[in-house]
DNA sequence: TTCGGAACAGAACATATGTGCCGGAACTGA
DNA sequence: TCAGTTCCGGCACATATGTTCTGTTCCGAA
């Protein structure tokens, strides 16, 4: 979309435009008419009705007429709302400590944190968790200490998934690309100079589907 | 916030929850009681506000009273919507070419996509924008092919920030944490096993402070 | 100057919308 | 069975709120 030229705008415009969007954050709803007019010291209803029109056909906002505090702002606009989902942060992952599942609702009530992602961040699933990342182990990943990873519960998962494993035998936890190879899996280490560990299928536990890392700085 | 019980609700309390969700998720405002009434098969006005009154008592909404649409849902319910901004993808980050920057508006109005981050991921910076990474040449700053980092604008930065840095003798872009010493600068990789670049302090040319590496799977 | 449109003021109007009241059904505990 | 509580239905009412009408002011074009 075409973004609107906030310059062309009034100094009245864009004075209502901004009082649109800290009421918004103030309130989780639009402001009245009434509520703008006093918020930008506006004389009449009719003129923010007027200046809420040209706006409209502007491609600011969208109004559902007859209705009340029925103002959408649109655009790209700083301050916009869009709909994000709180991950639970249950806790670390590292090398030698299985990963925290399932995580059932007790654990998530539980969890002392949550992330804000936006639902394109966690690709629209619902039950996914975030875990800290504890220590250097997983840099054969490109995942560093103290990064965040985002997982989705499973056993299992298709080949060349990226996936928490837990390898049994050796007591350790491992982020690596999944393979099925007959009676063994593959593990494929993302970081392609590194060699793939073999293993056979029954010494893994998958235990969930990478959907993202984050590395906040 | 102790996140209230779900299931202690009436059937038509979760019904109007739910309606709550999916009709804000929609038009971006809340709806009156008579919508409400209408959406979930409610027989009277007063019923809804019976039962909006209930939600309100076991904390999952908070209203403004004798101010229409001013239903505002609490809290960590799926579908609650947060401050996020847009982040422009300018394009792509790699060893051989220097970034754009500074990314003026015009480059900013081009930006072919964007990204939306909560703002707890930018930090709260308003000017930030992001980069894909192409190759694998930031392997050695864990940085892998496919990653998008977000970078704010700046020419300067304190010792121990993670920035990209131009080195011009060497033609490159690269991404190391900065520290002056002296006459020169040490540019070291995040990856602690491997060592550090010196280069003289007019060889190099700051040109943003890594902000956040997101890698989406 | 005159004309016309854009923007504004003020008020009246029509409707949208939250609230209160009364009564009844369904359930509960004595 | 009876009183009490919770929940629901229906309705009227007060007000919150969008809309419209009339007129005014300002300003640039002709």
């Amino acid at each position: 979309m075409a973004d609107p030229q906030f310059d062309e705008l009034s100094a009245k415009q864009q004075g209502i435009l901004r009082f649109l969007e800290t009421f918004i954050a103030e309130h989780d709803y639009p402001p009245s008419i009434r509520d703008i007019q006093s918020g930008c010291d506006i004389s009449s209803t009719s003129v923010v009705d007027y200046n809420l029109k040209r706006l409209e056909e502007k491609g600011f906002i969208r109004r559902d007429r007859e209705v009340s505090r029925a103002i959408e702002l649109l655009g790209g606009s700083a301050g916009s709302r869009r709909r994000t989902v709180p991950v639970p942060l249950l806790g670390k992952i590292a090398a030698g400590i299985p990963i925290p599942t399932p995580p059932d609702a007790s654990t998530i009530e539980a969890a002392p944190d949550t992330i804000e992602l936006t639902e394109d961040q966690t690709g629209g699933r619902s039950n996914v968790f975030a875990l800290r990342v504890d220590g250097h182990s997983m840099v054969d990943a490109l995942i560093n200490d103290g990064d965040i990873v985002i997982l989705e519960p499973t056993q299992s998962c298709d080949d060349g998934e990226m996936v928490a494993v837990w390898l049994k035998a050796e007591n350790e936890t491992t982020l690596k690309k999944f393979f099925h190879e007959g009676e063994r899996v593959r593990l494929q280490p993302m970081n392609a100079t590194m060699d793939p560990i073999y293993t056979s299928a029954d010494n893994i536990e998958v235990q969930g589907r990478v959907v993202t890392a984050i590395r906040p700085f």
